[in-house]
DNA sequence: CGGGCCGCTTGATCGACATCAAGGACCGGT
DNA sequence: ACCGGTCCTTGATGTCGATCAAGCGGCCCG
C-alpha cells in the first residue's frame, strides 16, 4: 500500500500529505518539492450532493483528487435523456488532462470532499516527471476497463442482473472490509441516479430491489442501508 | 489464414516506417535507432475475417498497428451472450499496457494487416522514451472518450437512434474523404456484429436498417455498401 | 446439377420493461 | 398542524424489441 510517510514531516502545510488520496491520486508520483508547490496552488474543499463539479458551467481548468465521496460523469441527450458513464470513489483523480472533457458532466452524487489545483500546475509537472503521466496512463486504463465492463452490462443483461450488477460493484467499492462472503453498505446514489447508471427506469430499479429483497439475497433498511449476507447469492444473480 | 508475407526481404528492415499507421500508433515517438530495432523483433501480417488477434488463446504478449481494416473488442459471458465493447481502426495501437487484457477478446472484423511486436521490446523502450507513454496515454483517453459516447448509446437510445448512431460513427471512419453533407462506404461489420455492438438482435438492426432505406435515409447495395445521400437526416436519426 | 450452409430479410407472436397513475414515508418551512 | 417538496414503492396498462418461424439469394462442395 505505498505509505511514503516518511517523505515529508509535519511542520510543512502540504495540503497532499493530507490526501489520502495520494497514494493513488496523481501525487504519489510528484517530488517533495513539487508537492509543496502544488500545495501552494491547492483548494480543498467538501460540496454537498449534486454540486457541479466539472461540465458545462465550469469548463474544467482544474483537476481534483477525491478525499471522500462518490462522483458521478453523466452524459445528456438534448431532450434530456441522461446517462451516467462512469462512478468515481476515493482516491480517485478527477479531470480530463490535455483537452476539455467531451460534453461530460462530473456531479456529487454524495458530500464529496476533493482536493484541487489548476490544470496549468499539473500540465507543467507532466512535463517534468514523466512519472506522472504514468500515474495517469495507469487510472485511465482502469477508467477504460470499467467502461467497457459495463458495456457488457448495459448492453447484455437484464434488469435484474443490472441492478445485482450494480449492487455488487458498490459493495467492492464501499464495503472494502467486507469479509470474503457478506457486505454491508450505504447506497451513494438514489434511485434515479441508479437508473441512469443501469439504463433503466426508476420505478424497474426499485421493483427489482424488492425482488431481490423478497428472494432473501439482500436486506434493505432506511431504503438506503443494504445488507448482503451472501455475495455468491447476489453474484449469481448478476450473471458475472 | 495467418499468411505472414515477408516484407524483411529488402536492405532497410523498417517496418515501421511501412506502417501507415505511425503517425497516430506508437511508433511516431521512437526515435530513428529505436525504430530499427523495433523492427527487428516485428512481424507483419494479414489475417482473414474472425481470426482471433488476442483472447483468452493468445495471452497478449504482442502489441500491434493496425494497418489496414477493422478490429473488433468483445466480451462474453459465461452462457454466450456477447457485447462488442469497442472498434479498432487503422492506425489505432491495439495491446494493453502494463496488464493482460481484462477478459477481452481481439478479433479482425474484415481482412485485418497488422504490424506486431512483442511486449517486452515496447515495455523497455517506454522506460527510454516519456513520449511514447505520452502516445499511450492519448490514445487510451481516445478509447475512453468513445466508450463513454456508446454508453449512452447503449443505455438510453431507441434501436433506430442505435442503428443510425452506428451508421454515423462508421462513416466517419471509413470515409474520411467524404464531402461534407454525404457519404459511402462498405460497412466493416456483419449484422450480426452490428447487433452484438448495438446490444440488440440481427432481426431488429435488419428491420432498422430496411426502414431507414424507406425512408430514403440510406441507400444500400449488395447489403454491404451504403450511402448516405444526407448526413444531416441521419444525425437527425441518430437523435445526436 | 442438387444440397447444405451462411447471411440477411420479413412476418407473427410474446414478454420485459416503460409509461401512466396513485399513494406512502419523510422532511423542512410556515 | 398543515403544506409542499423529494424519494420511493406498487399496480395497471402499453409498447418496443426479443423470440420464433419461414423464406430468399449467394456460395461452396459433392
Amino acid at each position: 500500500m505505498d505509505t511514503r510517510k516518511d517523505i515529508h514531516n509535519s511542520e510543512v502545510p502540504l495540503l497532499c500529505r493530507a490526501c489520502e488520496a495520494r497514494h493513488r491520486g496523481v501525487c504519489g508520483a510528484l517530488r517533495p518539492e513539487q508537492l509543496i508547490e502544488l500545495s501552494k496552488h491547492s483548494t480543498r474543499k467538501r460540496v454537498g450532493s449534486a454540486s457541479e463539479l466539472y461540465g458545462e458551467s465550469r469548463q474544467g481548468s482544474t483537476y481534483s483528487n477525491i478525499i471522500a465521496g462518490v462522483v458521478k460523469l453523466t452524459k445528456m441527450m438534448a431532450d434530456g435523456r441522461q446517462q451516467i458513464v462512469g462512478l468515481q470513489f476515493a482516491p480517485d483523480f478527477l479531470g480530463r488532462p490535455f483537452r476539455a472533457e467531451s460534453n461530460l458532466t462530473a456531479e456529487a452524487a454524495t458530500e464529496v470532499s476533493v482536493c484541487s489545483f489548476p490544470k496549468s500546475v499539473i500540465d507543467r509537472m507532466i512535463g517534468e516527471t514523466p512519472e506522472l503521466e504514468h500515474r495517469l496512463l495507469q487510472q485511465t486504463l482502469k477508467e477504460l476497463d470499467e467502461a467497457r465492463d459495463w458495456m457488457l452490462t448495459l448492453g447484455r443483461k437484464t434488469a435484474s442482473e443490472k441492478v445485482a450488477s450494480f449492487l455488487l460493484l458498490i459493495a467492492t467499492h464501499v464495503d472494502p472490509e467486507s469479509e470474503l462472503d457478506s457486505a454491508e453498505f450505504e447506497l451513494p446514489l438514489t434511485r434515479s441516479d441508479i437508473a441512469d447508471f443501469l439504463g433503466l427506469t426508476i420505478e424497474t430499479v426499485s421493483r427489482q430491489l424488492t425482488r431481490l429483497r423478497k428472494d432473501g439475497v439482500i436486506v434493505i433498511n432506511n431504503n438506503r442501508c443494504v445488507i448482503v449476507p451472501n455475495l455468491d447469492m447476489l453474484a449469481q444473480r448478476a450473471a458475472i
